[in-house]
DNA sequence: CATAAAAATAACAACGTTGTTATTAATTTT
DNA sequence: AAAATTAATAACAACGTTGTTATTTTTATG
């Protein structure tokens, strides 16, 4: 049998709802007694029932994430990050891995305040009564929920423009391409705007798929192409690892005769081999922007349906450097 | 606002305590107003406040997995299954990426009725009073929990056995050595033992990590070694698609030349470019043990703290084969 | 030092269920 | 057809909180 502000207030001798102002640290209550109440509740190893203090408030502040595609490792740094993020907050957070329909009504059972979905294709959400945050593909759907997206098209430019700073000419981009992942083609897409207004020539190599093992085997094409390029930009964390790792079998110097540039940036970039600059939003940030799009949205009453499309930032780091040569052509 | 059992009672007529026990498919209440009620409830968009019925029953139906290592994908797939198994039972799971200590933290204050812990190392789990059940490495240390385990041993000498009964003399074992990952550890043992047991020689080879990449380097040194084998033992999932890859990269026929089987027995061994023949016990069964093992945990009095060690078994697929040659040596 | 005002505490009604007990309605039984 | 039995329903007290209202105690005021 688990300890109650009732027995709290026996042994110390006051009412329970002198307990209870006294344990959420009401003004109303006089600073002694506080003192008391909070230790005799400490000596009783009291814990509040959280059920009963929802069933009064209506409030669980806890927010429920779905996340149905649970083998796709990129996301479990998200979630962490996520997870982290809520610790600063006074809301907990639940995850469920079941479909997006099931983990709903498993979250709608616990009355969470809010759930955040993340969105792999550009599906339609159906919202119910409880505040929704996405992250993921924005796309170009009407939605009713806020949806949280990086701005692909910004990263790649940047990650040109960093690289044309170098004095790289012949950059290549390797990913997977012409697929219906709608996120990987806004990358492509983006890469390709990049380059034609920067005014280059672009060069990129298609991988069957999104894992390490697909970068890895790129890299024969790459160093086939008819101008052997002086930059890579691999599009995800896999991919650039494989790249790295086929450029180092092979003997090519990086960064001194390519310059590797991932896009994805997490913190275990900073371990590769040769540590990467990559473009990205910072999982970190991209989490508390995540969390604080929740919060905002359970806790406010007008319900805003805006994308926002978060910032990527460049993180330099040794896997990149200025063209080889001796001069830097115009 | 939500409907509530007094709303519906209210629309039916008939008193709220009559809708509860309706609702619960007591025999107290007559059918037809049993009917009736059921259908209001319906029609009334009817959701039970969990909450309130936790208040009074003292029982969540709500078990809590920890799941602090997230990154490492092996452990997603039975996730999923454990997430799946408990569909079709009465509880339901909820997952938390935090450390062991936060994550009990906030699943005492959700007061799940019971925990699943994934015990990477051989810690010692404090146990609080809510019934727990570890899934891990059982290691010799005195626990109060029940632990579940894979009789890596068993799985071990079953392989050797299969590949012995092909022909092969010649095994050689793949994987991580002599790191202090338990797990790892007692896989190559198994090995060695198994070996020995049936009178061959043992040639393994240590890999650096427990990646795809670490098992495509591995096999160099595998086909190097003074007596080529003719048959692999892939430690993991991961490792054994890496050997497998460079196999073929290097034209070394599977199973013609060389039978590869892999530890882990998931679905995911079936689509691998050669389906892997492979020896584990069965990730869903895995997981319906697990799931059976909290139940019974919450569920029973007597709190039973055995080492519950289940039995792998060998799934054949095509990577394997009769050793080559002309004639079984014996 | 009585009295008004302010501060501190106590009482109690919610919240939405379940389960137990009390009441009423429908059957048997004689 | 009245009494006894059984079936069906209603009433109500929990469960552990919070928040509002009522009461008591303390302090300030004239």
């Amino acid at each position: 049998m688990n300890v109650t502000i009732k027995d709290i207030a026996k042994e110390a001798n006051v009412s329970y709802s002198t307990v209870s102002k006294a344990l959420n640290n009401s003004p109303l209550v006089k600073e002694v007694t506080k003192q008391k109440i909070l230790r005799v509740a400490k000596e009783m190893g009291y814990e509040p029932n959280l059920a009963a203090k929802q069933l009064v408030r209506k409030k669980t502040e806890v927010v429920g994430l779905i996340w149905p595609t649970i083998e796709r490792i990129v996301l479990a740094t998200l979630v962490t990050n996520i997870s982290k993020a809520f610790e600063s907050t006074r809301y907990s957070m639940i995850l469920s891995v079941d479909s997006t329909d099931t983990a709903m009504e498993t979250f709608k059972k616990f009355q969470v305040d809010g759930m955040i979905v993340f969105a792999e294709s550009e599906q339609m959400i159906p919202e119910e009564n409880i505040p929704l945050v996405a992250y993921g593909v924005s796309g170009k759907r009407e939605v009713t929920y806020p949806i949280i997206d990086a701005n692909h098209e910004q990263a790649m430019e940047k990650a040109v423009q960093y690289l044309y700073d170098l004095g790289h000419r012949n950059i290549a981009y390797v990913g997977l391409m012409n697929t219906n992942d709608a996120l990987q083609n806004e990358k492509v897409e983006g890469y390709q705007k990049a380059m034609k207004k920067i005014g280059l020539l672009e060069q990129s190599i298609a991988t069957n798929g999104l894992d390490w093992f697909d970068g890895y085997l790129a890299v024969d094409d790459v160093l086939n192409l008819e101008k052997r390029p002086t930059a890579i930009i691999g599009s995800s964390y896999d991919i650039s690892g494989g790249i790295l790792r086929s450029l180092q079998e092979k003997g090519v110097g990086v960064p001194d005769e390519i310059s590797l540039i991932s896009y994805d940036n997490i913190p275990q970039m900073e371990t590769t081999e040769i540590p990467m600059t990559c473009i990205g939003v910072p999982v970190d940030e991209l989490a508390e922007e995540i969390v604080q799009a929740v919060i905002q949205r359970i806790e406010s009453e007008e319900k805003n349906d805006a994308v926002k499309k978060l910032n990527p930032s460049l993180t330099e780091r040794q896997s990149t450097g200025p063209v080889p040569g001796d001069f830097i052509s115009n």
